[in-house]
DNA sequence: ATATGATTTAGAATTATTCTAAATATAGAA
DNA sequence: TTCTATATTTAGAATAATTCTAAATCATAT
């Protein structure tokens, strides 16, 4: 999504486009990490010519988080991170760094995968309607 | 796992028996619920003939994390949940309740499963340790 | 009995986040 | 434009979960 774009979903959405919103949402679109809320204060402090408040970061994801234009990933304690990637996908962490890398979902297996999980678990009826898979492992070259 | 399975298992991860952690693993035990630190400890401070402070929850909720007897969850954010369930196995959020339910693996599919992202995102050649399913939905009846 | 080291404790400190109420900015009407 | 209503931003206080600290207690081996 381009500057263009990041607009015009603002205005679809029907959200004020702030330059603050709008530098937070720049920044997380042009990253491939998946930064924390104070990681992205830190980087857009940097970007605007105004101060930003740290609620402002938190107030500005959490309506981009609403309007789905980025989405929270909880893969380690009591720490949110943000990911810009919005379709369904999956994350590998590198236990060794950290570090988190997006990963694309494998759409044949994924119908298969809720599949069987509703037959191999029957007693409690789930209706599943979203799934996500961490990966834990290392980087090998 | 019962008391006596409890007491062999402290004594061979040289772990003292202090009536404390006793009484945390055991309440973890006999719940198939996913309580927090603090539920933890509203729960055996009352079965404990002592007080029992909260850094002491966390103190032995960190070393049964360590010795293997319990398992850390993170399905929400900023809130790390504990789990007897030792096995390599999956959870169910239900999203209307916020309840958690254990969820059996499919050894089948987990081979499959893992292979297939290999091979999925070969760019990032992972070497998979370890992988952890959230299924997020609704009981129906 | 006593020393050593491990464990527990209360409370302070820290970290991430949310709340509050005042100040400011924005968009639409006049 | 200017005015007005509403939304947004802000600094700092409040909260929640967790970790830290240093003293007190406990268990075990001498």
């Amino acid at each position: 999504m381009n500057n263009f774009d990041l607009n015009k979903y603002f205005f679809e959405h029907n959200l004020k486009p702030t330059p603050q919103r709008l530098t937070i949402a720049e920044y997380l679109l042009n990253t491939t990490s998946h930064p924390t809320a104070e990681e992205i204060y830190q980087a857009v402090a940097n970007k605007l010519p105004m101060p930003i408040s740290l609620a402002t970061v938190y107030n500005s994801l959490e309506v981009l988080v609403k309007v789905g234009i980025i989405k929270e990933v909880f893969t380690e304690p009591n720490k949110v991170r943000y990911d810009k990637n919005i379709t369904n996908h999956h994350h590998f962490v590198n236990t060794q760094t950290g570090e988190i890398i997006d990963v694309e979902p494998y759409e044949l297996l994924s119908e298969q995968l809720v599949e069987n999980y509703l037959l191999k678990n029957p007693k409690q009826k789930f209706k599943i309607t979203n799934y996500h898979i961490t990966f834990y492992g290392e980087l090998v070259e």
